[in-house]
Formats: C-alpha cells, structure tokens, sequence
DNA sequence: CCCCTTCTACGACGTCTCGTAGTAGATACT
DNA sequence: AGTATCTACTACGAGACGTCGTAGAAGGGG
C-alpha cells in the first residue's frame, strides 16, 4: 500500500486532526499551502477510501474520513511489509541489520514502551 | 526505492547467485520457470542499474550485474525508509509499534547478532 | 416553488513506472 | 562475408496518481 505524494499529505491532515474531518476541512487545510480543486481532494480520499487506508462515514449530508491506523500502526505495518519481504532465511539477518542501524538508547526505549504496552493491554 | 515483481525475481537471481551475472546467465535461469524474451530481462537489468539497486561492470563484451547491497542490507534500508517516513513525534512510537508485533526471541537474536556485527569490525 | 450552494458520483487526461518486447547497430567468431 | 551475441534505443499497454470537470441529488432562502 504505497501511498503518493498528496495521499500522504491528505493523511497528514486527518491524523494530525485528531478527528474525522470532511472533504471541505481537508480541503481548506490543504489550500493554506497550496491551490489545490475541491474535487482533486475528493477523489484522493475517495481512493483512500478504496484502499482501506481510511474510513469514510456519513454524517449530515458530508462524509467525514478518518485513518483507519494511527501513524505509528500504519508505519509499523510498512516496516513489517518490508521485514516479510524477504526470505525466511535472510530474514533474521536483515532484521540483525536493522537493529544494528538504530541508535541503541532509541531501540531499547521502544522495546521499553512495548513491554509496557503489551502489558497494559492483557 | 519500490521493486516491481520483475525486477525483484531479478535481483533474486543475482543474490542466489552470489557472483556477477551476464544479461544471458540472468534470463536462462528466469527461463527455468518463465517464458521471457531475453531483451526483457536487459531492459529490467538496465533499469535497476539506473536505480542504482545494482552495478554494470564490463567484462569481456558482455556487462556482468551485481546487487548493489546484500539482501539484508537493503531489506533494512528499506525498514529504515518506512521508519524515517514518519514525523519526528511519531517515530519512537512507530518503532515501539514495530517492536511490540515482532516474536520476542527473533528480537533479542538480531540484537545480539548485530551486538556481535559492530564488535567484530572494530 | 425555484434558485443557489454543497456534496457525491463518475469520467477524463497527462505522466510515470513496470512488464514486455522488437529492431538496429556494433563486435566478434568462423 | 555470414552468423551469433550484445548493447542501445524505442515502443506500447496497464495501472497508479495528481489533477479536474461535469452531472446530478439534496437542502436552505426567498
């Protein structure tokens, strides 16, 4: 699920948001930095839509969109495509690489929240 | 940097084969499975080198291929793309995120594996 | 009741990437 | 000289994306 350049920076928007917005609110947020067609707006989260990537609900006449996942989900989802795409033998190694490219206080600071949050949840 | 299906067989090919390969050796072992033409498997050859995914060095007249980085390598690099995709405030959470939905025992293994990696090349 | 505004639905077009391949031209072996 | 082998260049269709336009439903104000 790769997304474009304005799939991304609609996403920003909604996440950023907090809250289901409608296509004139991203539309508007949007036009602050550039100039930019109510419909471009609308059929970029029209294709969101389709994609999964964010939920779309009626509400007054206007359908309001939302993120299906948080940022952190959503990247966490890409890393793992990314991790999955390679083949079971290579993969410990690759995730070895990984962690051996992170800043080690940032790795064990996740591990950290992690433990917490699995805690948390059960 | 996205692969299309093509081109990742191709560069599975030039792993497993862990020396440079010519244009001719790279389609008859895709030939093994598929039909293709052998400009095709040029063609995608050429582009991966302009992507710079893998290097053309000359030998004899035919130009022999070779991956770039190993498997692993760019396996990270592309989890690191998808982390550093993130905004700041949301990327210690994203890697949390990540963390959380590995298999514990895979962890602590890369994390030694990778502890051993930069001891040896210092 | 009719007009204007607001939304959605649907179609369209240009550009890029990718899979797929053909043709032309260089080069070398026989 | 003729044939095989390679690279270079071009091409084309499909699909994704950025970008909009138009049509049509639906409600609010006069």
């Amino acid at each position: 699920m790769a997304l474009g350049d304005l799939e991304r920076e609609v996403m920003q928007q909604l996440w950023d948001a907090g809250e289901p917005l409608t296509v004139r609110q991203v539309h508007e947020r949007l036009s602050r930095r550039r100039e930019l067609a109510y419909t471009t707006v609308m059929t970029v989260l029209d294709r969101l839509a389709k994609k999964g990537v964010v939920t779309q609900q009626k509400a007054d006449r206007a359908y309001r969109y939302a993120p299906a996942q948080s940022r952190e989900e959503m990247t966490a989802a890409l890393m793992l495509d990314a991790l999955s795409a390679a083949p079971d033998g290579v993969r410990d190694a690759a995730l070895a690489h990984f962690v051996g490219r992170l800043d080690p206080s940032a790795l064990t600071a996740a591990i950290e929240a992690a433990r917490k949050e699995s805690a948390a949840e059960s």
